[in-house]
DNA sequence: ACCAAACTTGGGGTTATCTCTGTGATTGTC
DNA sequence: GACAATCACAGAGATAACCCCAAGTTTGGT
């Protein structure tokens, strides 16, 4: 019997999932951290052999959690449970060192299937995810610039503005959001934000 | 000991839920929906104390399936259980027919002083959210032909083509996306569209 | 039947964005 | 040192959005 550990700050969830390990005798019992902290603070005392990891914590992301972890557990098998669905986040997860990401939404038998497979280190995406990412006509790696005028613009400032806070030609900035609007295959800049949220770069 | 519907789309919640409803001896069993359409079959047959309502469903929102559940079943007492605590969500809530609202990251003691309360008929709120509402100067319930043009704008369509998808002025199109922006305290449409996605509405 | 809210339409002027395309300068990488 | 990617800059015409304003018509609820 393997000992997990559950980081997710919802009650309701870690019971469910709590319920599926034992039902399932994946484990006789879990550790429970409901905040990045607390679970820094677990894998100081314990070796848990698989990490059930949120995406939303409370002090902070599974993404950045999940890099902490494995500097000071380098053997550390992470699963991530999200109810997003977004591929920058998965890539984003799997980039940051989880070994799988399954969706919240996903069957009991599904989930079970995901735990299992990372406890014996290997990878596993949730079918939605992993068809999705054959279809990965997105090729959106966002440029540090285009980030921060990406965010600009989502806060409602327009180029002249932006161009004034980055002491750059308006004309500039007009060329970074229509590359902006290329890259994430956007309409125009509403749509462009709309994307830029679903996608996680907001 | 009540019967209690469950409708939610992630399966590790619902038995989370379960559990807490079985442990906590608030009704023997609970039947499960995972989705509007399975939620409205079920009411037609079944008549449970009480309704444990998710807002994300697959197939629409808990907003729209509280106003049809009271149509079928003007008595039903509704529970809404959701991650979001934007007030607007709320409020829509509330107006939608549902007696309360409680978080997902919610612990187990308030949850179930939240399914208490609303079995006896009474209001519940979560204590984060009744105190934001004290601080209500966010004020936004969106129209219906509001939330229609937001959804055209967010998917990149301009005034012009909105018009003429509605059959109306682009006169009027420009009126309810200056309402949004003014609704949703933004600068512009960027920032409606940013603003939006964090609310929620898109 | 009434009131309030929502929906609709309108003008005129200013500003910003979109579409098109191209070029040098600066970085980082092999 | 070569090469690619990124960043910066540019312009002109067409379209769309923003800002000021006002006001008529449905619709829903009591």
């Amino acid at each position: 019997m393997s000992q997990i550990l559950i980081v997710d700050d919802h009650p309701v969830v870690v019971e469910g999932l709590q319920k599926l390990v034992t039902d399932k005798k994946i484990a006789r019992e879990c550790i429970v951290a409901f905040s990045c902290a607390e679970c820094l603070k677990i894998i100081d005392i314990y070796t848990p052999d698989l990490i059930l990891l949120d995406y939303q914590l409370p002090d902070g992301n599974g993404i950045n959690l999940c890099s902490q972890i494995l500097k000071k557990m380098p053997e550390a098998k992470i699963l991530a449970i999200s109810s997003f669905k977004e591929l920058s986040l998965v890539k984003q997860m799997i980039a940051g060192g989880a070994l799988g990401y399954v969706l919240k939404n996903a069957s009991d038998v599904e989930i079970e299937e995901a735990i299992r497979k990372v406890l014996a280190g290997k990878k596993y995406l949730s079918d939605d995810i992993a068809e999705s990412m054959q279809h990965a006509d997105s090729n959106f790696i966002l440029t540090r610039r285009e980030l921060e005028i990406l965010h600009f613009i989502a806060d409602g400032f327009t180029n002249p503005e932006i161009a004034e806070k980055l002491f750059i030609s308006p004309l500039t900035v007009d060329s970074h959001r229509k590359n902006l609007i290329v890259k994430l295959n956007a309409k125009n800049t509403a749509m462009l934000i709309k994307v830029a949220a679903q996608k996680g770069f907001l």
